[in-house]
DNA sequence: AAAAATCTGTAACATATGTTACAATAGCTA
DNA sequence: TAGCTATTGTAACATATGTTACAGATTTTT
């Protein structure tokens, strides 16, 4: 298990046999929960940090018409809502539900300003876990924040070429980009289509091939 | 100036008479810019929080195509870039521009850890602030997250209406309101007639009424 | 009180995207 | 290799949103 969690962003730079010492002067749980249980709900104040020691789950609203929005997959051994046990307003904005079966550590609050103020690592640790959430999250804002398809295409492809590579390898099935764009598939692939039509680029399966990259950064906006 | 700054969320709870006395103990500069300086850039990386002594700045993301996008205002006395002083690559998101005259005060990354290590109220204020900044931009995803203009708009709604209430007041105009939304005005302004042709709001300049809570709540999604 | 500026409501038209459906292709498994 | 499944390419049609323009309302300034 420390193992496990060793690799961790949270304890990055921390030995598997540390984790136990570390540990031993705070509070912590070992949970499990099986497939399919809500681990947490949302609007519930967060008053644990939770860590995956295996498994995964996944982060849903509840909206007012009572339909579910998938909001985001974690799996071990990340951490969940570290970003929500501080702030004015320490609730959950999604319920956590176990996508397999799960083991948990929780460490309540008071346990982890505990260990910020007395463990260097952990500190710096935990700050570049929230920070990088931030990022995740700006990132995903900017792309949505383009109009048009072409545009978040235009972006997507040219942020993801290195400096002097011409070709792009998505990631993932063009279903599950239309998803991050929050778009629908036929249209992605339509304007893929059309793209490639234009001469702009050129598609092999998920690999593409930039062939006009002033004319890619033109349609930016 | 110290006064100023105990209104600082990153200074809550903390006399202003004893912001001299924790900063004495670390590096800091005073800065100021004039209006429409640049005061950092994107990409650069990001070793100093900046706290704004006074005045306000911009978030400006400069895409591809030489165009600027704002991603955000930030005005005295409060923090910026705080979630992008620590994080695996602690960079800028965006260009920061003096939208006025500003004073900054620049603490460097080390001296902000060694107060977090010390400051025990200091420690938690800055987690309050990044997790406050997370909240913030989970929001703004899950607004953008709703494929039609009436899905936002019910959500918004029905988020901003208390509990028992059946008025919303819109905090700002519909220009405005357009941007957070990430749509054009007249197609806003269309919505809005919309739904009020179908007798499920009423609108008073920025006073909306809810007369069918019902349908709204059938509308998102 | 008049003038100016800003904000709001609305319309006609153009366009991008969603919807649905199906065929072609690639990758996997028996 | 054959057959199955997931993925991709494409089309016709419906619809939501953008664009542009303008007039009426409201607020601010003079």
């Amino acid at each position: 298990m420390f193992k496990s969690l060793s690799r961790s962003p949270i304890f990055k730079n921390i030995k598997p046999d540390e984790i136990p010492v570390l540990l031993s002067g705070v509070n912590y749980t070992l949970k499990k929960f099986k497939k399919g249980q809500v681990i947490a709900l949302r609007e519930e104040p967060c008053n644990n940090l939770m860590i995956l020691v295996y498994g995964s789950v996944k982060g849903e609203m509840l909206d007012f018409s009572g339909k579910t929005v998938k909001i985001e997959d974690i799996a071990a051994p990340k951490t969940i809502a570290s970003a929500f046990l501080f702030g004015t307003r320490n609730q959950l904005p999604v319920d956590i539900v176990a996508k397999e079966d799960v083991q948990l550590l929780f460490i309540p609050k008071s346990s982890v300003i505990t260990l910020l103020k007395t463990h260097n690592t952990f500190l710096t640790n935990f700050l570049d876990v929230i920070s990088d959430q931030s990022r995740f999250l700006s990132n995903r804002l900017y792309i949505l924040s383009f109009k048009t398809i072409k545009g978040k295409l235009a972006h997507y492809i040219l942020s993801r070429a290195k400096p002097d590579k011409t070709t792009v390898e998505f990631p993932k099935t063009q279903q599950e980009l239309a998803e991050f764009f929050g778009i629908t598939r036929p249209s992605l692939a339509r304007v893929l289509g059309e793209l490639v039509h234009s001469n702009i680029i050129s598609i092999k399966r998920n690999r593409v091939n930039i062939i006009r990259k002033d004319k890619l950064i033109e349609l930016i906006r």
